[in-house]
DNA sequence: TCCTAATTGGAACGATCGTTCAAAAAATAA
DNA sequence: TTATTTTTTGAACGATCGTTCCAATTAGGA
């Protein structure tokens, strides 16, 4: 079972990996997820990702240098799908609706009460990690972003009022997205998320 | 140097405690506030707290009973100072303002950006450790409750429309605290909080 | 003063931490 | 086949983890 995709940008190579980069990095990111940075160990990793210390420090680094690969991955996926139908063309009010729905969708059906990594990460290291601080940062900026795309659009359609300051909302928006994710953790209620996110969006009336 | 305050529950004392119980304790809550449970050793603890590993756990038990002794701490004090004036008979749609524009003091002012040690503590233990959730999930719902209190006194003044849900408004209230809360751990901008807080209290026109 | 009881400080415990490393295994090139 | 190169495996490293324990210290009671 070799992954042969790796042999493009290799002169010679006696030998591939067995194991297919991509998906043990999608294992090592759920543990992150899930326990987070200290909470993990090596060896939990190792159990998780299903590949020993040697090709995992091989292949990935230090552990620090996994979470931030792990973080990464995370963006490209999970923050990826959230943002998509925010930037999308035809996106409206009805975009932003439906990201708020998706959330409580998304927290209501996590049995293990992960909420958001990136929020977790921000909670466990930001005060004490500047660099991926700033990582972290960016990604968060880049949801703040989209927010904002969507609500200029949805006010050229004429969907929210005009006299509305749509910095201030697209922030606003983001920090009601951590919110929830906090109080999803602690007491995981459909119609109580629900009742927050209709309080939360009634500021676009 | 002799805390004699201890001295009336006991029968008999050969020896007093050197240090005062509810001074090391506050020590110990700022550490664990700022590192975090897993971030937090018994020898940054002892550093501290400025008593040996022997008072340590004679006084407090272990590390886990410290912790939760320290989450009561931060409930009675930094929690109740929040709460008191939204319970106040006087209390009324401003206590609420003041209780946001506080936040935004604290925050901008908290140079380790420690955030809220009950936020904290929800996302880093909460899916793992029942009991300290159930903790927290108490201290977060008399937080929630006294939101609920100032709002029946400010429709009750008029200060608010009457056909509000003030269930939703206190949760979307509590739930807009802890996402400031996080937020404020990314990038701390004074001018960002405040505009946020605006959209936040905006509901309440 | 001596006895007794509680506190204190720190040595020591086994377990686990993140990391390194060298030998075994695998696969290509010659 | 042999030589070469990479990956894999897991033993082993020193450091640190949370916790226990005990001798030394302190102070009230007899």
């Amino acid at each position: 079972m070799c992954y042969l995709s790796y042999r493009i940008n290799l002169v010679k190579m006696a030998r591939y990996k067995e194991f297919n980069q991509e998906e043990v990095l999608e294992k090592a990111m759920k543990t992150f997820w899930r326990y987070g940075y200290e909470g993990t160990s090596i060896q939990n990793l190792v159990d998780n990702m299903g590949i020993s210390r040697g090709s995992l420090y091989d292949t990935f680094g230090d552990k620090r240098s996994l979470f931030q690969k792990a973080i990464a991955h995370y963006d490209r996926t999970v923050i990826r799908q959230l943002i998509l139908p925010l930037e999308a063309e035809a996106a409206s009010k009805n975009a932003i609706f439906d990201c708020f729905d998706s959330l409580i969708n998304r927290a209501v059906s996590d049995r293990d009460r992960k909420g958001c990594f990136l929020t977790n990460t921000v909670v466990e290291l930001c005060p004490h990690d500047s660099e991926t601080a700033s990582q972290i940062a960016q990604n968060i900026k880049r949801v703040e972003k989209a927010f904002h795309k969507a609500l200029i659009k949805a006010k050229d359609r004429g969907e929210i009022k005009a006299d509305l300051d749509l910095e201030a909302l697209a922030s606003f928006l983001t920090s009601s997205l951590q919110g929830l994710r906090v109080i999803s953790k602690i007491h995981c209620d459909r119609q109580m998320l629900a009742d927050i996110v209709k309080v939360t969006l009634s500021v676009l009336d």
